[in-house]
DNA sequence: TTGCCTTTGAAGAAG
DNA sequence: CTTCTTCAAAGGCAA
């Protein structure tokens, strides 16, 4: 990424970024007094917020330092990898993230990565709630984005040594073969040549390391079928457990033709956490598929996971640790500001790969719908909302908003305990977004309250654009621009994007055009109204009601 | 045992 | 074309 170059090199439009970043902080800092008083009325536990809002190197290299001590049984192999990641990542950045490249693979390599799952096969019921002590199973560098994805393996050639590495790898955008980044050159890359023909793995690079499959591995997926090597080598299990000499081309299908298990796979019956014992039947069926009911047998293949998936997953151990907090709901409240306090840069990172995520998946599942999983899970009682008023969910809001702010003051940070359930997109993003930014920061934290509407409507909504627009990943490579809003397509490159973001390069929306000058495009969209919405702070009312609607 | 909660983003369905 | 709904992860909690 470009944009990133040079860390504060950061060259055009950078200042506006950069401003607004600053001014992020500086609304981070107040935050964090805020909190630092919130905290003296809260337990000692309140102390740890100050980190995890500022993610002081010095504290997550400690942290880290810590945990790998008491690795022995760590509680989630991801928890402590997305630690570390982190940590690295902080090393690496000196706290700030600077580069927008994936500096880090070089570590992947590191056979270390015990991988619970690996070692026994499954997580113990344990380590989930040793949540106290986070422990890192290995104090290796992993880079803070390479666990998250590891799913595709399988599609790899299990006795293809990683480093059997496609030399070029082709542009996702362009199809063009390209040089791979040298963080996407991984030693491990695992493309077989046979195996996913000639598309590279988007992920490959990202994917040594995982020792968790980004998507839950089905049964099947994680008894490897070659046991030695995932109870060996917690690397060759990476790199090849979920490789498969099977794999060969992508089912036409939703249903992987191999059989072979894809950790985005999840027989609905057997869907369970990895390292269950049960064996999946779908994964004895390795032989093809069964000749059971479509439905019965049809493995559950994941949606791919979107960039805030992604960060989460790597955030969340962190959160976590720094947090006494081990509620979902409460970490993701956390999580979801810290997402907006992140760089564009950073951002764009998750979005990137979030992209590629879905590229692969459907190169993987080409016949693949989202719609596919419908009705997989129960059901949401959001409904509610529906029937609430406007009032109604205000109330509602504020009740969860009691209910996990509590954790918040402690742990979160930046954005704001304050802004309670403000999450506030507009926060960082709008102060990204826009120079205006910080008078918006501001206007949010004197007007608390649109916070608790957010929640009902998702006001990003209303103000978003197009749905397609931020998304289509697949498309995105095409560069969309069948959009029918006008659009502007401003390459961000310009101002220092990656220029294998297609994010960067994704058509604005017309409405959130003059931020976009400033902002980022579609994925920063939001961020981008956000900073509107603060602009127009005066009516931030008008923003609430509308979800009610 | 099961679903909810919570977050953002993507995609499909519905209007 | 816009809006709404569902699902993805995750783990404590409630029923």
């Amino acid at each position: 990424m470009p944009q990133l170059n040079g860390g504060g090199g950061d060259d055009l439009g950078a200042n506006d970024e950069m401003i607004s970043f600053k001014d992020e902080g500086e609304q981070e800092e107040k935050i964090s007094e805020n909190v630092s008083a919130e905290r003296d009325l809260d337990d000692v536990k309140s102390s740890l917020v100050n980190e995890s809002e500022n993610n002081s190197s010095s504290s997550d290299s400690e942290q880290a330092e810590r945990r790998p001590q008491t690795r022995a049984h760590s509680e989630s192999y991801e928890k402590t990898r997305d630690y570390f990641s982190e940590a690295l990542r902080r090393q690496q950045d000196g706290g700030f993230f600077k580069s927008p490249h994936y500096p880090g693979y070089p570590f992947l390599m590191i056979p270390d990565l015990t991988n619970p799952y690996l070692s026994n096969g499954s997580l113990s019921p344990t380590a989930r709630t040793s949540n106290k002590v986070p422990v890192v199973q290995h104090g290796h560098h992993v880079h803070p984005l390479t666990p998250l994805i590891t799913y595709s393996n399988e599609h790899f050639s299990p006795g293809t040594p990683p480093s059997h590495l496609s030399p070029e790898i082709l542009d996702p955008k362009t199809g063009i073969p390209r040089t791979p980044h040298p963080s996407e050159l991984s030693p491990y890359y695992p493309l077989s040549p046979g195996a996913v023909g000639s598309i590279a793995h988007p992920l490959s690079w990202f994917m040594q390391q995982q020792g968790q499959p980004m998507y839950s591995i089905p049964p099947g997926g994680f008894r490897h079928p070659y046991p030695a090597l995932a109870m060996n080598a917690s690397m060759s299990s990476l790199v090849s457990s979920r490789f498969s000499p099977h794999m060969v081309t992508p089912p036409p299908h939703s249903l992987h033709q191999t059989g072979i298990p894809h950790p985005a796979i999840v027989s609905p019956a057997i869907k369970q956490e990895p390292g269950s014992d049960n064996i999946s039947p779908s994964m004895h069926a390795k032989s093809p598929v069964p000749p059971k009911k479509e439905e019965d047998k049809k493995p559950h293949i994941k949606k791919p996971l979107n960039a805030f998936m992604l960060y989460m997953k790597e955030m969340r151990a962190k959160v976590v640790a720094e947090c006494t907090l081990k509620e979902s709901a409460a970490i993701n409240q956390i999580l979801g500001r810290r997402w907006h306090s992140l760089s564009r840069e950073e951002q764009a990172k998750y979005y990137e790969l979030a992209r590629k995520e879905r590229q692969l998946h459907s190169q993987l599942y080409p016949g693949w719908s989202a719609r596919d999983n419908y009705g997989k899970r129960k059901k949401r009682k959001r409904d509610n909302k529906a029937d609430s008023k406007p009032e109604d969910f205000s109330i509602r809001n504020k009740k969860q908003c009691v209910q996990y702010l509590p954790s918040e003051k402690m742990c979160d940070s930046p954005a704001s305990s304050h802004g309670s359930m403000l999450d506030s997109p507009a926060t960082p993003s709008a102060a990204l977004a826009s120079p205006a930014a910080p008078a918006a920061t501001h206007s949010e934290q004197a007007q608390p309250l649109s916070l608790t509407t957010k929640p009902e409507g998702r006001m990003h909504h209303h103000f978003s654009l197009p749905g397609k627009a931020s998304g289509s990943s697949s498309s995105s490579s095409s560069s969309s621009s069948s959009s029918s809003q006008p659009t502007i397509s401003v390459p961000l490159a310009s101002s220092g994007s990656h220029p294998s973001t297609p994010i960067l390069t994704r058509p604005i929306p017309f409405t959130s055009l003059h931020h976009s000058m400033l902002s980022p495009p579609s994925p920063f969209h939001q961020a981008a109204l956000h900073s509107h919405h603060a602009l127009f702070q005066s009516q931030p009312l008008s923003l609430v009601t509308k979800p009610t609607e």
